[in-house]
DNA sequence: CGATAATAGCTGCCCAGGCAGTAATGATTT
DNA sequence: AAATCATTACTGCCTGGGCAGCTATTATCG
């Protein structure tokens, strides 16, 4: 049994980590998107470039999981780079299926005069944090990131889902007087 | 100036605070989900029903600025709330532009099935949480939101900055009983 | 070897959110 | 009181993500 963090007499929503954290990410879009806008690009493209710049994926595939983006939103998005000369789609031979992504001269460019604008703009949001906040706060974000990727990995087994889902709606939730 | 808690030479993406908030949110998303699909509602649907439960809004335009959320979008939520008949839309006297939103006895009883199971996935997922840890991410996200939201709001160019305060809102709505 | 399954990426379609504009009501100013 | 502005909720339109289906390629197994 898991630990009573909240209590069903006492929770409210406002307070709940599901709200906390959305607000966090929909300021933070908020707060950077101007960055990309005032430069022709949207979030979304500078995270793929971002990605692309440290290494941390090549395939769309890795950043579809990574990231948790659509697969075919993504497509979209990098034909938008491509379109721009931004990144470049190459196929190897070693496995034809896989599009190997890459920065071009333009998009290396591009990448390293948004990145400071970045941090900037993150250091200003902790600038009110001291160090050991700023990385506890990481830490945390990280453990639970871990703890919810576990759970929502398990529920993927085939057909074991227990309820045919909807028509019932509500009329559901009574039945256990 | 700000603290260098992140510094241009050495910043990686997958560590910053963007990533692991969007992450954290999805993840939550897809982790709370399940639950509400199951019984024929969405989250938004869910969020709202829950907000009005706990009496933090009574209006759509408490719940587009509390929760970030458009206002077009909440009104066709707010539309399929009412027509499955577990909201109501009241028009007061007081103030003739502003709907006062109530939730029926049906959307009562509804919301009081569904915050258990949400409260149970909240446990679950801070299960390897020290109290300590939960409450010390709830204090820093409520931290980093406060700091976010005033930089955010700072950029608006049209109004004069120095405060619309929005003169009795909360407040404003209890009184009218 | 051939047949089937699995993987990577792409396309079409649908729906929800973002944005701008509108109508109704209320507040403020003159 | 009239005029102007502000606020609230709603509507139409458009973009972008979610989902299912498709193709090409690779892996697995009989």
């Amino acid at each position: 049994m898991p630990k009573q963090h909240y209590d069903v007499s006492t929770y409210r929503s406002q307070m709940g980590l599901g709200y906390l954290v959305k607000r966090a990410h929909s300021l933070m879009l908020d707060t950077m998107e101007p960055i990309f806008e005032a430069r022709g690009f949207t979030f979304i493209q500078y995270v793929i470039m971002s990605w692309l710049r440290d290494g941390i994926a090549v395939n769309p595939k890795e950043i579809c999981t990574q990231y948790r983006h659509d697969s075919g939103a993504l497509t979209r998005v990098i034909d938008q780079l491509a379109e721009r000369g931004l990144v470049e789609r190459v196929r190897r031979d070693r496995d034809r299926r896989k599009v190997e992504l890459q920065l071009t001269e333009l998009g290396q460019e591009t990448i390293k005069t948004l990145v400071p604008l970045v941090v900037e703009k993150l250091n200003l949001a902790l600038e009110d944090f001291s160090g050991e906040e700023a990385s506890e706060l990481q830490r945390l974000l990280i453990k639970l990131n871990s703890k919810l990727q576990s759970g929502v990995e398990a529920k993927t087994p085939s057909g074991t889902e227990s309820g045919p889902a909807e028509a019932g709606s509500a009329a559901d939730a009574r039945e256990s007087a």
